[in-house]
DNA sequence: GCCGTTTTCGGCCCGACTGTTTTCAGTCG
């Protein structure tokens, strides 16, 4: 299940949506976003806090702390119940098209009558928007590629939101009596960056007790199929939930089966027949005789296969089954690998929590470095200031290797400008220990003119690390256009990292071209551009992406020692 | 509705971009 944390969040966001669409006082409407946020990325859980510890939360104050509470009371928030009578949800909806804002989905309720994206996609074809003010012909194209954009993601969600859910229902069935093991297979345990819907194994010697505690789970809103060893359901949310259980004989040959993926299980299924053996999710079986050679484990399974165990994350029939054949599959890169995060942000900027509160938690999750990467002045909504820079780094060198020996580098994040300037000169970077740059705007360029951007940022001496190189937002906005080969090219010749972000709806570099990057001679920096406490956790799913992408550790350079990412960090310098 | 080197009221991020306008509203980051 979701944290507490994250429902109030969600409620809070709602209600700020609602009051735009409404159109109530603007001020209203951030000061309910900026509580979202703050809620979403507390450390504490929000049930375990009375009323003087809800108004410790930036951005909580008497009013919301006391609309918290009363959902902690009761379920629900009566203002927000109010709002909900007056807006359809389908209408909220339509906010979530990329290009319609509260605004124009007010107007579409109100002088068309659209109360859904269904209604919207009808009303644009049929020309019941001509004439209507402030909606002309390429407004009405942008509204349709929004649309369409958001039914190619389709029903599929973000990988920490499959994970949350995922993670709640294992454990819930782990408890059942009788279960014998649980895990998620399918996409998710392959760390797939969006997920069709979840799919849950068990081994049971009774899989009735199993199948009838799936449905009496709390998020559960719809029971789709219900049998004897197989049950899927909706959760509230929206996401199916397959659960299919075997006996404990056959854990290892179900959980291949269920991991997947279809054409990886086809190659692995070919093999077996060549052996004159056959693959089921029941087990690993001669043809011949019908006895069963291997299904207790995977490596068992793939061992009778006459190949090593094969990680989750590379099967994809994307070469793995050759390398594996090979003896040549990569040391994947795993979180113990991982040595410090390299782009965090603090309240400095638009991050939540203070550099002590993140350099903290940094900490505590053992890392041996640790870097401060806040916003540039570029990103002017976030008023950086040189002083308020050289100030942070006063109090950076303070903390420097007080918290358990691990070093703290000040780092900034740069915006690469539409030409590939960065905000700062020379002079004024060379105070930093590494500098992230990131595209922030311009996202429509050509592909030279955005491959002459990201060239140039890499031939910048001071840039060390590519931020979320494509830009892309899962499901909202598609990556830039660039030649990629080209822009490899540069990050290899100039000595500069491209980062894998960590951040769920980034997931950037995606697994493809990290693996053309890796290819081309490119090293890389696993980050999870945190701006929370929370978001640090962020990183297996940086992790699964560059496993994804056949990393090594030896590629990544937050696995390297200090000494040696610092001569990294040197680059073109001058000093230092 | 929150917050405080502007401190219990008055201000709240702000500039770029787009599409539609003919001077501006809406959206985005």
């Amino acid at each position: 299940m979701p944290r507490c944390n994250d429902a109030v969040a969600d409620l809070l966001q709602e209600y700020a949506d609602l009051i735009a669409i409404t159109g109530g006082e603007p001020f209203k409407v951030r000061v309910y976003e900026k509580a979202a946020r703050s809620v979403g990325g507390y450390v504490q859980d929000l049930s375990a806090l009375d009323e003087a510890g809800l108004r410790r939360i930036p951005n909580v104050g008497q009013s919301i702390a006391a609309k918290i509470e009363e959902y902690l009371r009761t379920g629900a928030i009566h203002q927000l119940e109010e709002l909900r009578a007056k807006v359809p949800a389908g209408v909220r909806r339509l906010i979530d098209v990329p290009t319609l804002g509260p605004k124009k989905a007010m107007v579409l309720y109100e002088e068309v009558g659209v109360r859904s994206v269904e209604d919207l996609e009808a009303a644009i074809h049929a020309g019941r928007l001509q004439g209507l003010h402030g909606f002309g012909p390429k407004t009405e194209d942008n509204l349709l590629h929004g649309i369409a954009l958001m039914h190619k993601t389709g029903a599929r969600v973000r990988l920490d939101a499959a994970m949350e859910v995922a993670e709640a229902i294992v454990a819930a069935l782990s408890d059942v009596p009788g279960c014998v093991r649980c895990a998620y297979a399918g996409s998710l345990r392959r760390m797939k960056d969006t997920i069709g819907d979840v799919d849950v194994l068990a081994t049971a010697d009774d899989s009735a007790a199993l199948m009838a505690a799936l449905p009496g789970l709390p998020a559960v809103a719809e029971v789709i199929a219900h049998g004897e060893t197989k049950t899927s359901v909706r959760t509230d949310t929206g996401l199916q939930v397959d659960l299919r259980v075997v006996t404990p004989g056959s854990w290892g040959a179900a959980l291949q089966y269920f991991t997947g993926s279809r054409a990886h299980n086809i190659r692995t299924r070919e093999i077996a027949v060549h052996k004159k053996l056959k693959l089921s999710e029941y087990g690993l079986f001669d043809v011949v005789t019908g006895d069963s050679i291997a299904s207790t484990d995977e490596e068992d399974v793939y061992g009778r296969l006459g190949l090593p165990w094969i990680a989750p994350t590379l099967r994809e029939d994307a070469g793995e089954i050759e390398a594996a054949l090979a003896g040549a599959l990569p040391r994947l890169v795993t979180a113990g690998d991982i040595r410090g995060d390299l782009h965090t942000h603090t309240v400095l900027t638009d991050g939540l929590a203070s550099l002590e509160e993140m350099a903290e938690a940094a900490a505590a999750r053992g890392y041996a470095y640790y870097a401060v990467t806040d916003h540039a002045p570029g990103l002017s909504m976030q008023r950086m200031t040189d002083a308020k820079a050289l100030e942070q780094r006063e109090l950076v060198r303070a903390l420097d290797g007080a918290l358990g020996g691990m070093r703290l580098l000040h780092g900034i994040e740069l915006n690469i400008g539409p030409d590939g300037d960065v905000d700062w000169p020379p002079g004024f970077l060379d105070g930093f220990d590494l500098c992230v740059a990131s595209v922030h705007s311009h996202f429509g360029q050509s592909r030279a003119e955005m491959t002459a951007r990201l060239v140039r940022a890499c031939e910048n001496p001071h840039v060390n690390i590519v931020g979320h190189p494509t830009a892309r937002l899962i499901g909202r906005r598609e990556p830039v256009d660039a030649d990629w080969a080209e822009v490899f090219a540069a990050c290899a010749r100039t000595g500069t990292a491209l980062e894998v972000n960590a951040f769920p709806d980034r997931l950037d570099l995606p697994a493809d071209l990290i693996r053309l990057a890796a290819g081309a001679g490119v090293v890389f920096s696993i980050d999870t551009d945190a701006h929370a406490v929370p978001h640090l956790a962020h990183l297996r799913y940086g992790i699964g992406t560059a496993q994804r992408g056949w990393l090594t550790p030896e590629q990544v350079i937050n696995t390297w020692p200090l000494d040696r990412l610092r001569r990294f960090l040197r680059k073109g310098r001058r000093t230092r």
